[in-house]
DNA sequence: AAAATGATCAACCGCCCTTAG
DNA sequence: TCTAAGGGCGGTTGATCATTT
């Protein structure tokens, strides 16, 4: 290919924005919404290329965008979805709401990379909300509610774009019952042809959760090519501090059972509380070792008729059956394992085993990172 | 106090995939 | 079917700031 990336031309800034720049996209995002990046050069006079563009907004100025340290439990979660998936930071980031991939790949070579080497992170900052340039933080509201956080939660998110194209992103949290702080946090996650969503709501739970979470995320684009999405990643911590999307009109309830709710927009945001013991324990009774039955459970979409892993990427099968660009090839730790029935290609098949593919997780050994790193283990 | 060194992270680069013409 | 443009993503760079000497 060799195609230059619209970024050579002569004339445009580079290196950092400035306040201005900042303000010049912004302003263009509040009436066209995302999409159609290289308009913006022409339609405003900003001096930056489409993809500039699209880079400052995604992992800035969007709103959501978390900043500061990240979690122990952010960490441990980045480090279980990387035994998972590898250096696929997108799909790390979408289990990470808040969080952007270059930000979670920077912490990734920075801090968990150290400790595998054995240097603690020198802690360099507490970073306030909201971008150095002068953009204002995104979160409007914050409530805080006490919970015990018997409920399971079921967070989906809808997202039409360019009327034909969906995205659905569903994830679960089921808790139980040892000490934890999960934080929920909402937004909308984009406009469709209209203004910039603005963060919705955030609500902070403490609860006495250990959670487990099951993020599975389902991807359908196009109404003629419907490919779907679904990856799962378990977390189990002592000391969670996660964070969802949710929808403006989400209440809070302490109680056993929930609720389901619409965002607002053209996109639609839904947020359903499972009763934890009733509907969740359905999800958990079944065959929930196939991951083709998961989605067949948690199913958010009735057109939907093509489950496809990872990132809905039909083609490009490699020779050993694994897809070309989003196929997520299991370490080899975990294919050699005792742990482990399913195949390689994991998630590219929608019908691996999903039980091994935890108990791996949940084992102790460590000895991924020090594969992947050369290092010794943490 | 100044220089050297290390750490962090925003931004860029280039490859790949998708889509439109 | 081919080609080019747009967009997404992972790898890398370099400016900036903190810490150490």
């Amino acid at each position: 290919m060799g195609r230059k990336t619209g970024c050579s031309k002569d004339g445009l800034n580079k290196g950092a924005w400035t306040p201005v720049e900042d303000k010049m996209l912004l302003d263009y995002l509040k009436i066209h919404g995302e999409g159609k990046w290289s308009n913006i050069v022409r339609e405003t006079g900003l001096k930056r290329c489409g993809k500039s563009c699209r880079l400052r907004w995604m992992n800035y100025l969007r709103p959501g965008i978390r900043r500061g340290n990240f979690s122990d439990d952010e960490e441990d979660l980045i480090i279980r979805m990387h035994k998972l998936l590898g250096n696929r930071w997108s799909l790390i980031a979408g289990r990470l709401p808040g969080r952007t991939d270059n930000e979670i790949k920077n912490y990734w070579h920075t801090t968990i990379a150290k400790k595998a080497r054995g240097k603690p992170k020198v802690d360099r900052k507490q970073i306030a909300p909201g971008s150095p340039s002068g953009a204002a933080s995104s979160l409007k509201n914050q409530s805080t509610v006490e919970s015990q956080c018997t409920t399971g939660v079921v967070a989906a998110t809808t997202t039409s774009q360019e009327n034909s194209a969906q995205d659905h992103q569903i994830s679960i949290a089921m808790p139980q019952f040892t000490t934890s702080n999960l934080q929920y946090e909402s937004s909308s996650k984009g406009p469709q042809n209209g203004a910039v969503s603005n963060f919705k709501n955030q609500i902070t739970v403490e609860s006495q959760c250990t959670t487990a979470v099951i993020a599975a995320t389902s991807t359908l684009q196009e109404s003629t090519a419907q490919d779907h999405q679904v990856s799962f990643a378990m977390a189990q911590s002592t000391n969670s501090n996660l964070q969802y999307d949710m929808p403006k009109t989400y209440e809070t309830e302490s109680s056993s059972k929930g609720l389901a709710s619409g965002g607002e927009d053209s996109s639609s945001n839904s947020m359903m509380y499972y009763d934890y013991m009733e509907d969740f324990s359905k999800i958990l009774d079944s065959d929930f070792t196939k991951f083709s039955d998961i989605h067949d459970i948690i199913s958010t979409d009735p057109h939907s008729n093509n489950t496809d892993a990872v990132n809905g990427d039909h083609h490009g099968v490699s020779s050993d059956g694994c897809k070309s660009r989003e196929t997520t090839e299991f370490p080899e730790k975990l294919l050699e394992s005792d742990h482990w029935s399913g195949n390689k290609c994991g998630l590219a098949d929608q019908g691996f085993d999903f039980m091994s593919l935890l108990s791996f997780l949940d084992s102790t050994d460590n000895e991924w990172i020090a594969d992947a790193l050369g290092t010794n283990v943490l």
